[in-house]
DNA sequence: GAGTGGTCTAGACCACCAA
DNA sequence: TGGTGGTCTAGACCACTCA
């Protein structure tokens, strides 16, 4: 790869081609969640480029918590398993800032069928098979968030309400290692709506309470959308944060 | 700086403290926002280090929207000024992705004195001057967020409801272009709320009524705080937009 | 001590922009 | 045509981890 000249009209750097070869190569399960990838003067050999470069598409891959750098030790495939990564995707924090107890009950899991909505969300068609589960979130003995999870049913056949059991409702940890599904990226959408009886009852609260809704699509690899959330949270004593730069 | 060395505790990489100096010129207004800052190989040539170390500093630096590159022309300092980047705070977008015409009605603006909780937030004087501005933002005509902002009165001696209104209520502009204090950064806390009858009147709703919450804090350069708000939302055609990675 | 990621350099060359 | 940021290289050395 000693040619550097380019007068393509779509010029990419090299670097952002190595990126794609490395994620290929997590798609394709070649490096599984959790283990170590090749040190970065064994890609470069590999791909023969230089160190810098393989660097430059790690240090991308790692910008976008796909990987895991780790000094004096490795590259990491990163994952949903371990703690302290388990919460990536929950912003909600108690308004003291103590730590809390996460539970949650299963309220039901049935197979549906998806209406239009479902469909343009997940790219599929109309009527496909989809998986639904409604549980409740508690934190330090208090339920605080309604859950309203879809997902398609191809992907991940023969989940059910036991298998979730089993996972303690840790979602994005099954999905990863019953499926092989990794989700590497988010879109949450805020309102604020009045809880309806159903949810009301489950939080035990008066119909027409405020509560903060979490619309959230998942996706994995190649910005496929693999799951649909919608939580419904009490935020009396806890927060959604927010960065902005 | 040919001493690579370092047995110091303390060690701290050489671009680091590059990033240190650059911000040091930013405070210090040799460069202002809009301006063009030196190339890199003019910034390694004063700094004697190499032109990649530079590189990497101001990397960091545009990698939180301090500085702007652009190829071909140069390295700009961020400014609240420009079109496009004047709603960089705000995360607010109508649920059909509309684009939208902003306007705001000054309510009031009023001198107040710092309470034990502003104090805090601002780490001054309980008893300290505290600008005071209540204001009601419209997205096409509508009503949307019913804004309350409270900045400390000493670094913005001068500021009142004529000045807000001069600047057609673009408040980050203002305190950039009057008063030399850009915001870089900003927390938000995100819960739902009952509308109260001050609220509801303002934005034409039922007391009650579900409003989105967000309460920002600003900072400065140095992580100093220099902004306080609070927004109630109108959610039913707007949602709140949050990027999980 | 061996292996990994992290820093730093010096230099070459490319893509982009403006005059 | 000259200046700017952007890419890529080859090599040296540092900091961290673990056996």
């Amino acid at each position: 790869m000693t040619d550097k000249a380019n007068n393509s009209p779509s010029y990419k750097p090299l670097y952002d081609q190595i990126k794609v070869l490395l994620t290929q190569s997590l798609i394709g399960g070649e490096w599984h969640p959790g283990e170590m990838i090749p040190s970065e003067i064994d890609l470069a050999s590999r791909y023969k480029v230089s160190q810098g470069t393989v660097r430059k598409a790690i240090d991308s891959l790692a910008g976008e918590n796909i990987l895991i750098r780790r000094q004096g030790k490795g590259t990491f495939v990163a994952t949903h398993k371990e703690e302290g990564i388990k919460l990536r995707f929950l912003r909600l924090t108690a308004a003291n800032g103590q730590k809390e107890v996460l539970q949650n009950e299963l309220l039901n899991c049935t197979k549906t069928k998806a209406d239009i909505r479902m469909s343009s969300i997940f790219e599929i068609k109309a009527g496909a098979a989809l998986i639904e589960v409604k549980r409740l979130l508690t934190f330090s003995g208090r339920p605080l968030i309604y859950d309203h999870i879809v997902i398609p049913a191809a992907p991940f056949k023969g989940l059910n309400g036991t298998r979730v059991e089993e996972n303690k409702g840790s979602m994005y940890s099954m999905y990863e290692t019953e499926y092989g599904v990794r989700m590497i990226r988010a879109e949450e959408r805020l309102t604020a709506v009045a809880a309806n009886s159903e949810v009301a009852e489950a939080l035990n609260l008066k119909v027409g309470s405020p509560l903060l809704s979490i619309e959230r699509v998942s996706y994995t690899y190649g910005d496929k959308p693999m799951e649909w959330r919608l939580g419904l949270c009490l935020t009396d004593d806890h927060h959604y944060m927010s960065e902005l730069e």
